[in-house]
DNA sequence: ACTATATTGACACTGAGTACCATAAGACTT
DNA sequence: AAGTCTTATGGTACTCAGTGTCAATATAGT
């Protein structure tokens, strides 16, 4: 038996303490930012209100807006989808969504309110970014397997654009809309399995695979 | 006759010299990012080598990645786009091409290392996406306005994020690749265009519009 | 209890970004 | 050509984000 001093909660207590800081500090970072907005939030505040140092903060998240990042996602998404299977749309709506039910329901409410905050506060548009765009070589790779393609080919990336920029068109705001998550994960499920029978309408999945023939120029 | 103290070269000595200061500074940081990074190129150093002070940086570019943010786009596509005429893809294209012919090559050679800079420098990823997801209202409205569908559709959202991904994913660097911006304009301009080729192949053209009785529950 | 290691807090420092004011330079008037 | 209004510039002082270092504390394993 190798558990010497730990308690019986599966991890040892400082890994515990540390997610405790983690999310002691996510949860004061969003309850502040909410109140008063971000660029009036100082770092020392957040510390403050979570009860740490100034130099743990940076040591837990390098910068101020780290703090707003979700850490909860893609991990297990990116094995879940670079793991062999069946590669078809349905199958990748499947995979994504299956990502979608590990979340705890305390989860879910820090991150509707996360993703809330990423959408109005335009200094986190840098988080948003990231969360959109780091499925992107996934997509890539997916796409490539899915087609049988080279994972650099024009047609690959165009059609992982689609994909991303179809998902993402449901969470980046435009003009002044902002657009709420779903109140439940089910929604949030229904939501994306929504986008995708969309994407499955408008896409000519006959014409995916390339007509050999088409004699494009790949740039 | 209004002209009393400007020269004959049709702008004011004001505007000629502003222009001329902005385009010092983006120079200036150019080059300086080119040679020594980022991280290690201070606002001062900028304002040393363009000879104008940290003031008037900050008066120009409200902030240090502003500087690498173009102005030469997006006011005359916009008025392009939202302008009456011929809807659809193909017009699309013509129109953003359409774009791109009014750069010189002195402005096209900046362009590229600057957008050779938003690809390979980290901190500059939130102007890269500004680049990329600021033309997506536009894609929205001109979507809605193609398919005659009211703009915060789901089906619109949805189509417009595919080409503005597909769009994207020529520009998004994924993994450790970049994406060299062409040589010159005109390859740039059938990169884009072999770009909507692809679009258009893999878009089943048919069923863009409703297919009444689909009964999609739009999240 | 003892030791090694992980975690934390305190301090000092650089650089980004803001606010304010005095001055210089362009634009228009007579 | 001088006078005046307006705008662009430079300088100073300030706040806050982010880095580096070091000593102090808490935990894990023996």
């Amino acid at each position: 038996m190798k558990t010497t001093q730990r308690e019986m909660n599966g991890a040892p207590l400082r890994v515990r303490k540390r997610n405790r800081t983690r999310r002691a500090l996510q949860r004061a970072a969003i309850e502040l930012v909410e109140r008063n907005g971000y660029q009036a939030t100082s770092v020392d505040e957040i510390c403050a209100e979570a009860e740490v140092s100034r130099s743990t903060f940076f040591r837990y998240f390098g910068t101020k807006d780290a703090v707003f990042q979700s850490d909860l996602i893609e991990d297990e998404v990116i094995e879940l989808l670079d793991a062999p299977g069946r590669l078809s749309l349905q199958a990748l709506e499947d995979r994504i969504c299956a990502g979608f039910a590990e979340f705890s329901p305390a989860d879910w409410d820090v991150e509707r309110r996360r993703m809330h905050l990423l959408q109005t506060v335009p200094e986190l548009r840098t988080s948003l970014f990231n969360e959109v765009f780091r499925p992107f070589p996934l997509a890539i790779r997916y796409v490539a397997r899915m087609l049988d393609l080279p994972p650099d080919s024009s047609r690959v990336r165009t059609i992982a654009g689609a994909i991303i920029g179809a998902l993402a068109a449901q969470r980046v705001p435009h003009d002044n809309d902002i657009y709420e998550l779903p109140a439940s994960m089910d929604d949030a499920i229904e939501m994306y399995r929504s986008t995708f029978r969309e994407l499955a309408q408008i896409l000519d999945q006959d014409r995916l695979r390339p007509s050999t023939g088409s004699g494009s120029a790949d740039g």
